[in-house]
DNA sequence: CTGTTAGCGCCTTCAG
DNA sequence: CTGAAGGCGCTAACAG
């Protein structure tokens, strides 16, 4: 119930009747250096002041904020909630904090985010960066990991799914219910990775399966009805006969794909197949469930803290990617 | 490109020849009190320095940080993210910076958290409070606005649905559609102020209309299909031809209902009503869409925001509840 | 209008 | 083992 104004170092030293610097030592550990009788008045004295050190001033002088910064191209994915709970943890667990950025999908915003960190000193910033930025990345002289995306022109440590493995399970998927003609739907794909490489590797993948044709469609809004709904009706009506399938690039992809279904009166699961990257806790009850390519998410998080973590503390080796399998959760809508 | 250190305002000002109080009243936009010329040589070094002023420097001679802490009892629903999407947005654009913490349903961590805060002299503190914690928050100097929740013994400003409104709106559509016997169904109460304000006025709305009878159950946890199950096939039985509905006190609420109805092979929508409060972006596709109570999550963020800068900028007025109305939006799930 | 002088709270030599 | 002195980058008086 302090109403005096809080308690300094310097009160604490006072207080316990010895310099600041034992203070310091004892804040920071140093019990080797610290005689048994020092330790036992300090404790004291920061227990009856309820004094907390500030990271402000110890941050300022030793460079080590405890900071960090998660900046996200767009925080109103799901996706991007749960990444940060991978990386809240794990900030949880070594003593770190997270500031949290949204780049609200301006390339202006995202500027001036790095800026404020160098302002707050943060001792790392793990980014899922506006793809190929415009601005420069490379003389920013901090411990970065991307998420998701590579920065052109800047190396870093990476982490994201492993999207080859992933859209190979998919298709294998499809393939093995004999499916003939499968309909991959993507937002925009501009230079966003992880959109190139589903849609690339679908393609590919496509090759090696004469028996079902695949075909890539790239929508400008895929929230938009009249965009979205005539594609999905004219594929679903060059069906003819043949047992189709739809693959949503990721979890609004797949939203809105079914929403469109919907729309159109087709139903997945049994009028056509419907398959989704991303797990969101909906694809379970959308209909009677949508199969869905599940991403570790907490843990592409946690590890992009721990990488993060190595680097700050002076790991100079390599630049990693870790890549992360994709998990197949079937669900009705592609047994037809 | 700078691979030499940081610069500061020390480098600024020699670059500059003038005075670093020069260089900080440019900084602090005191233009008036500084000579076009010299505003220009500052100026000039700054952008060829490349020079960042520290926060933590001036926050720490200051005290104003321009850091917000943002706490919530749980991150992972998905509500949570939707407030924190408003509050960022109003940091953003004032040039706050938010910290981001999860107490993550423990109180202990809670704890941990406020504490951290002082560590880090944030100017204040938006936070969805662990129930009616254990600890003390009254002795912890900060201004401090609460959302969903009061804080017992603990007066802030405080933010929420106005969950009378929302829940006469919820029984008045119920009423209004001829439905006869409706279950809330809710998880632990506990002393969570959002369950209790709807479960009670659930409760007392029930008492004026004699033509349909209100049951209220409470589920330890809701996620669990054998606690969940049972209690809805047997108010499914109980039904004897009435016309029955659900009201789901929340979200996750919601979601389990209605994947126990489908275990249960009930229909909502035709067996059964179904209306839950928030609106999770699914409860649209969720069958032929479920009706539910949308919150303006990002509007109560945002306002929390509000309020808490107003008390950081000196506001002592009394503490204020904004109550923000729900909206009622209307799907098949209770158009039987 | 401008610069000098003290610190903010803490940590790091460097002598005891 | 311990403490005094100096300084991190910045701002707030106080002089000029």
């Amino acid at each position: 119930m302090t109403l005096t104004k809080k308690a300094t170092i310097s009160d604490v030293a006072k207080l316990a009747k010895v310099g600041k610097t034992s203070v310091s030592r004892y804040l920071n550990g140093e019990f080797k250096v610290l005689s048994e009788d020092i330790q036992r008045r300090i404790k004291l004295a920061i227990e009856t002041l309820d004094y907390k050190p500030s990271r402000l001033a110890s941050g300022m002088k030793k460079g080590r904020t405890k900071l960090i910064a998660l900046v996200f191209a767009d925080l109103s994915i799901s996706y991007a909630m749960e990444i940060m709970r991978g990386v809240e943890t794990a900030c949880r667990e070594n003593d770190y904090t997270l500031l949290v950025f949204n780049a609200n999908n301006e390339s202006e915003q995202e500027k001036k985010i790095l800026q404020l960190l160098t302002s707050y000193q943060v001792e790392g910033v793990i980014i899922q960066a506006l793809r190929t930025h415009d601005h420069n990345f490379y003389d920013f002289n901090l411990p970065m990991v991307s998420i998701d995306r590579a920065i052109h022109g800047c190396e870093t440590d990476l982490v994201h799914l492993d999207n080859i493995q992933a859209t190979k399970l998919a298709v294998t998927h499809l393939i093995e219910n004999a499916f003939e003609q499968v309909l991959f739907i993507t937002e925009k794909i501009e230079d966003i990775q992880a959109r190139q490489q589903r849609s690339e590797t679908f393609y590919q993948l496509m090759q090696s399966y004469p028996q079902c044709k695949g075909e890539i469609i790239e929508v400008l809004d895929i929230s938009q009805p009249q965009q979205i709904d005539p594609i999905l009706q004219a594929f679903y009506q060059s069906g003819q006969g043949k047992k189709q399938a739809i693959l949503a690039v990721n979890g609004v992809a797949t939203l809105n794909t079914a929403l469109a279904l919907k729309r159109l009166n087709i139903e997945w699961g049994r009028d056509i197949g419907l398959i989704g990257f991303d797990d969101p806790n909906w694809a379970a009850v959308l209909g009677d469930g949508i199969t869905t390519i599940r991403q570790p998410t907490l843990d592409i998080g946690y590890c992009a803290f721990e990488l993060l973590l190595k680097r700050i503390q002076g790991d100079r080796s390599k630049f990693k990617t870790v890549l992360y399998p994709g998990e197949l959760i079937v669900r009705k809508s592609t047994i037809l």
